[in-house]
DNA sequence: AAATGTTTACCAAATT
DNA sequence: AATTTGGTAAACATTT
């Protein structure tokens, strides 16, 4: 078992699924969507062990990306040049980690077919660039911008989840649960540093800070205060679900340690989208290439679900 | 060309 | 034991 005192856990791989990873990287932005390299660099920048075999994550991220329904492209505006689309959380994917861990989920979110056509998509996409609208005009924001605007997608009913989902750092998802029947992966995150050798606090008040900063306190954070980089995995964890009633995806959230919450945009490594001028009328020319009906069962929706994006505004 | 995206296949580990 | 979920490799396709 690794200590804390070593080389600390720089090199160790953080328990996160690349799924979480990049939830987590997508969440910390002010838009809530990120182009590719946005992701890759917030990964990097905070989870050392990724500097290197960047090829093989890479590509393992990227079949993630476009494998999980949880993530949805949302097509450049022509104001925003760059490569390659935003990506961000599919607003219905509600808490995909509720069981506590990062690493395996316990469903996979998977986007009913049906769901993938009518026009769902392209208010999606809408709400995406208001979204960008309003940062930039720096409109007010509840805890930072688009935190609460995600899940408040009134068009979009959760076809799934039957009730508000749960907030995943409701007391009794922490402590109220038989983890003797929770699969290993869903060992509780502060269980799961401890294995790895991370300093956590034995009480749970402090485990739950541990995990959750934004809902106890940062300065418990200093005696795990990681080197100059960022936290050792767990350690700055940071749910973006405020609103208990919405369906928001919720993600953990490591925190740069340093600063009191500076806001990813903050960070110059993370460059996000600048608001730049986005004008509300979106002027795509896409030809809308057979977006509704493809082969039933096929998983290429998706990418219909780009082109239907496109095709309207 | 290089970065992005999609897909299929295999395998291992976790979960049921 | 059978399923699921996640990681990796790889072959392509698409876009910048």
């Amino acid at each position: 078992m690794p200590r804390p005192g070593k080389n600390s856990y720089s090199d160790q791989k953080p328990p996160y699924s690349y799924i979480s990873l990049t939830a987590m990287a997508i969440q910390s932005s002010t838009e809530k969507m990120l182009p590719l390299s946005d992701i890759y660099k917030f990964i990097m920048d905070r989870f050392p062990y990724y500097r290197e075999n960047t090829q093989r994550w890479q590509n393992s991220l990227r079949h993630n990306l476009s494998f999980n329904d949880c993530f949805i492209k949302i097509p450049r505006r022509p104001d925003q040049p760059g490569k390659g689309s935003f990506w961000a959380l599919h607003p219905d994917c509600g808490d995909m980690f509720e069981n506590g861990s990062f690493l395996r989920r316990r469903k996979r979110f998977k986007v009913h077919r049906a769901e993938h056509l009518a026009s769902k998509n392209q208010q999606m996409i809408h709400y995406f660039h208001h979204q960008h609208n309003q940062t930039k005009l720096g409109l007010p924001t509840s805890d930072g911008p688009a935190v609460a605007g995600i899940g408040r997608l009134p068009h979009f009913q959760p076809y799934n989840q039957s009730s508000g989902f749960k907030h995943p750092f409701a007391i009794e998802n922490i402590i109220g649960r038989d983890y003797k029947g929770v699969m290993t992966g869903g060992l509780p995150l502060a269980s799961m540093m401890h294995h790895l050798g991370y300093p956590v606090p034995s009480q749970l008040s402090n485990m739950v800070s541990s995990m959750w900063p934004h809902v106890g306190m940062m300065d418990s954070m200093t005696s795990m205060a990681v080197s100059q980089e960022y936290g050792h995995f767990g350690v700055p964890m940071k749910t973006i679900c405020h609103a208990p009633t919405q369906t928001i995806p919720a993600v953990p959230m490591p925190i740069k340690p340093t600063a009191s919450l500076p806001p990813v945009s903050a960070i110059p490594s993370l460059t996000v989208n600048p608001p730049s001028m986005c004008s509300a009328t979106a002027t795509q020319a896409a030809v809308p290439t057979s977006l509704l009906e493809q082969s039933p069962g096929t998983h290429s929706d998706k990418t219909g679900m780009l082109h239907s994006v496109l095709v309207h505004s």
